[in-house]
DNA sequence: TCAATCTTGATGCAATTGCATTTATATGTG
DNA sequence: CACATATAAATGCAATTGCATCAAGATTGA
């Protein structure tokens, strides 16, 4: 890797944590006006949406996300407080269970899915016509066939 | 805006938030098996080592890092404890100060670079290659001059 | 001039996170 | 089977964050 690239993955990198931190704040805060759940809150419930009635182990749902094992343990203890998802004992492995998403939890998802598309599509265009984006798209043309 | 335009947004935005996650996870820890201050540390050292001897107000730098101002107000405490800035009154306003960078935060910035700037060529080459780059790649590639 | 308003920065308190450890079950090996 | 090791999930405790509010100095404007 030369010089040149490394200035480049920097430049690149500043762009990608300025997009996503304006992102960020733009969709956690149109959520907040809603007062409807948070975004961390929206993807747990998106996943159990997908996963449908047989859910998903907490250590799927772990590792679909990237979150810390502690982290996702006391999330789902808060979101399952709210009665958005239950959970049941595995049949196969008597240390875990299945969480599965309410019928409620699918109501606050739906309603949260206009809110969140129409804030990342402001936001994304407007990141869009950034400088920050146009630094990290240089980084991104110069190659994407590694894998 | 179209509705195809909608979902390009929103893959855009995950494949954003997933090189981001992943490039954060690494950088940190990176700098940890280093023994070295976080990357929210390193921002801090950064701006206030390019603003040399005359500094920054905490204001300032609220706003070039985009932080909440309860956060950074105990970050730079934290980090002046830690003897790596120091504050002195500013002559033109009396509720506030200028933060400096000190000889040992200007050393410890110097020693976070090489690692900091290792994990993000890494991470970022990684994310190039994946499928979450090439589908923010052609959301960004198709249109970037709105402003 | 001086009261109303705004800006800068700090802080009490509750909620959340990070780290290390614990508990319980599963799996693999002799 | 019995033991060692690995994996799933929870939790005690300290550190950090978020929210709301406060205190002090700056600014505005009648």
């Amino acid at each position: 890797m030369t010089d040149s690239e490394d200035v480049n993955a920097t430049d690149a990198w500043i762009g990608l944590a300025r997009g996503h931190s304006h992102a960020v704040d733009a969709i956690e805060s149109a959520l907040k006006s809603a007062a409807l759940p948070s975004l961390a809150w929206y993807d747990v419930l998106l996943e159990l949406d997908k996963a449908g009635g047989k859910g998903l182990r907490p250590f799927e749902l772990e590792r679909k996300l990237l979150l810390a094992q502690y982290n996702l343990s006391r999330m789902t203890a808060r979101i399952e407080d709210a009665g958005y998802i239950s959970r049941r004992p595995s049949q196969h492995d008597g240390r875990g269970f299945e969480l599965v998403i309410t019928k409620t939890g699918r109501k606050i998802r739906a309603a949260m899915w206009p809110v969140y598309k129409k804030a990342v599509g402001t936001t994304l265009a407007e990141f869009r016509a950034s400088k920050d984006a146009a630094r990290l798209l240089d980084y991104l043309k110069a190659n994407n066939n590694t894998d």
